[in-house]
DNA sequence: GTCTATAACTCGATAGAC
DNA sequence: GTCTATCGAGTTATAGAC
């Protein structure tokens, strides 16, 4: 949907519906056969954003790493990637929407944070796979919020101070969280 | 500045001059005679809410609390608090023009930047007068950073999912990672 | 299903009187 | 310094031919 790519690198609001068009060489007519307006574009595309996560997001930095834990700073060790690539101007496209869109538009938001939460439950999943390595009294739904919270504050403070090591810091400490964790149980 | 309500609530693009004139009570004879243009209105707003940083954010926070420690954790629960007395609807003006103006205003960009470096600076403060309770191996500013990260994101997912308990999980995992550190120094 | 033309409207910004 | 009127461009969305 090249559509998505100007909603989430531009921003939905900055992005005329002419502009959507000449890109994507179509014309104004067969846009609107397919979706009623603007805002429906908006929700399909996220709709579509959604069955993207695990092939782009996850199957890359899952089958670098087998360790659970390895795959969840693969992950974010992508998103770093991401921020290199782009020059520090790579924003999470669904965080980025998520701050602009979620008050006018409860369609736009429910399907965000539908993406939030598959996110979260694939970082959740390799958390329960490392069950036996992490304490009894963690709450690995919660901490696999507490990833995604890390992420997207990460980028969002990179990205502004167009900075790496704003990205770095952050997941350094996440790190740091997860040693002490770890290291709670001994391997055996 | 009215304008700036309008800003951060409903995103830069989202509003018009009319908007603010409107709700300003004000011509746009007069508006322009000030400004430049809506642009230039917004990095004005931006310099402003520097400003209002300490008294408003920090200072209530401060004033509570008198273990610095406590300190971060006081500011954290007044965003807490701005969630829900806005039915959750509450989102860090700061972070929300970060992600919308960043990439196509790099005047705006620095201002944001340097509200969020005055952010952090505030929780270094604390970590340095907490310095002989935390490990000598631990990076303050760079564990500054991790604070401001966390509030972010969780507000963020608290305020896409309508739901509390995303930014209480965040900042309890953030809460349990303080209590790894300072138990790492035995207080004498 | 896709095309072009355009309607209906709102946008940011300006001009010129006072 | 503040007012009203308005410009010209750009906006989303539609109409009607093909």
């Amino acid at each position: 949907m090249t559509a998505m790519e100007l909603f989430t690198t531009q921003g939905y609001e900055a992005t005329s519906v002419a502009e959507i068009l000449k890109r994507a060489s179509v014309n104004s007519g067969s846009l609107y056969y397919f979706f009623d307006n603007k805002h429906d574009l908006l929700v399909a595309g996220l709709e579509f954003f959604k069955t993207l996560l695990y092939p782009i997001v996850m199957q890359p930095a899952f089958s670098r790493e087998a360790d659970p834990i390895e795959r969840i700073f693969a992950v974010l060790a992508d998103y770093r990637h991401r921020l290199l690539m782009t020059d520090l101007d790579y924003e999470c496209p669904v965080g980025k929407l998520a701050l602009e869109v979620a008050r006018h538009s409860p369609a736009a938001r429910e399907k965000i944070a539908e993406n939030f939460a598959a996110w979260r439950d694939h970082m959740r999943d390799c958390l329960d796979q490392a069950a036996d390595r992490l304490p009894a009294s963690v709450d690995r739904n919660s901490l696999a919020i507490f990833v995604l919270t890390t992420m997207e504050g990460a980028v969002m403070q990179a990205r502004t101070h167009r900075d790496i090591s704003f990205y770095d810091s952050s997941i350094a400490n996440l790190r740091v969280y997860f040693g002490y964790l770890l290291s709670e149980v001994p391997s055996t």
